[in-house]
DNA sequence: GTCTATAAGCGGATAGAC
DNA sequence: GTCTATCCGCTTATAGAC
């Protein structure tokens, strides 16, 4: 074990940016507070990004590469179809209970509301995270639905989002595994045709 | 038909907010621009409500009134205990097309996310949004899953809330049919017990 | 060259005075 | 109803430290 070094400044905003802003809300955050939970002056942040609109949407970027690739373990872990399908959801859980701090809900979600008005690299990522939600279900879903893959894919995609927003809503108390039990009901719908 | 009367400034606020807030976000309103909608001063606005935040309360108020409202009456139209159940996507749908501008996608789960640290009034809307979603939904599955119905109401808030939340995704198309059909499958696993 | 500290400009939003 | 004080948040300028 090498002595613990300090962070470049850029990565230190980064840290700080996924910390802070999903959790305590992105507009709520001012930026002064991510300078101090950084430690880094104003005239470093606007040196490497330019401004804070732009500093969020490369936190976002990474965490969708982040959640991307958390999610990729679960799938290829998962010993059949169904669990392939399922693994959104055990993937989310994981997400939730890694080394993020967990954002109060969905960090996207929580950025399309916020900032309406959002910088194109901004709704960009949002965009991003939805396509890839769609696509990647779609492609799980037709083992289990066949021809009616695309209805099961918009299901699981509607679960998955209703797991996200009912912790926002603080009920019920686990939506991760309620989520996880709709979409099982559902793909076993589908199944038997 | 008489003639058209003008609304009474504390009215016209009320209409303009619920018009305007929760389409293009509740933070990203200034109050000049609701002053506007409304074609009221701002001494007039702080005289009524006292401060922004008040007036986004009253506003949510009203606008749960007018959900439950709409709730109920799509409750009582409805012929059978599956239909009693899933009038809450139907009710969501015609709510969505009625007299009100519809939200980007739920007023209150959006509250929730663009004011963190808002007063008590506002989040006890949220609370209480989600209360009459939980204590109904516990209801209304009683009849269908019986000892399971606690199960069936969790799995029906959650797809409701995904609904709202597809609804800020723009994915999928049409995210209430989406489910409402979550919601059907679920129930009838638990009817077939 | 990278970063810090400080300060100040500036627009926008809330609130209250007149 | 108009006008204004005040505050706050983002950004930039300046000057200097490691």
């Amino acid at each position: 074990m090498t002595t613990a070094q300090r962070l470049p400044a850029r990565d230190r905003l980064l840290q700080a940016a996924d910390r802070v802003l999903f959790d305590r809300g992105i507009r709520a955050t001012p930026v002064d507070e991510l300078l101090r939970e950084a430690e880094v002056s104003a005239a470093t942040l606007y040196a490497h990004f330019g401004s804070k609109d732009a500093l969020v949407a490369e936190a976002l970027r990474n965490r969708l590469a982040d959640w991307r690739a958390v999610w990729d373990q679960h799938i290829v872990a998962a010993g059949d179809d169904m669990a392939r399908l399922l693994a959104v959801f055990d993937a989310l859980a994981a997400y939730r209970g890694g080394r993020h701090r967990p954002a109060r809900w969905c960090a996207f979600l929580a950025a399309a509301t916020e900032l309406p008005d959002a910088p194109d690299e901004i709704s960009e990522v949002l965009g991003a995270d939805t396509a890839l939600l769609a696509e990647r279900l779609l492609q799980l879903s037709r083992p289990l639905a066949g021809a009616r893959a695309q209805d099961l894919a918009d299901e699981v995609l509607v679960a998955y989002s209703g797991a996200l927003a009912a912790l926002l809503r603080g009920s019920p108390r686990d939506p991760i595994q309620v989520g996880r039990r709709l979409a099982r009901t559902a793909a076993e719908a589908h199944s038997r045709g």
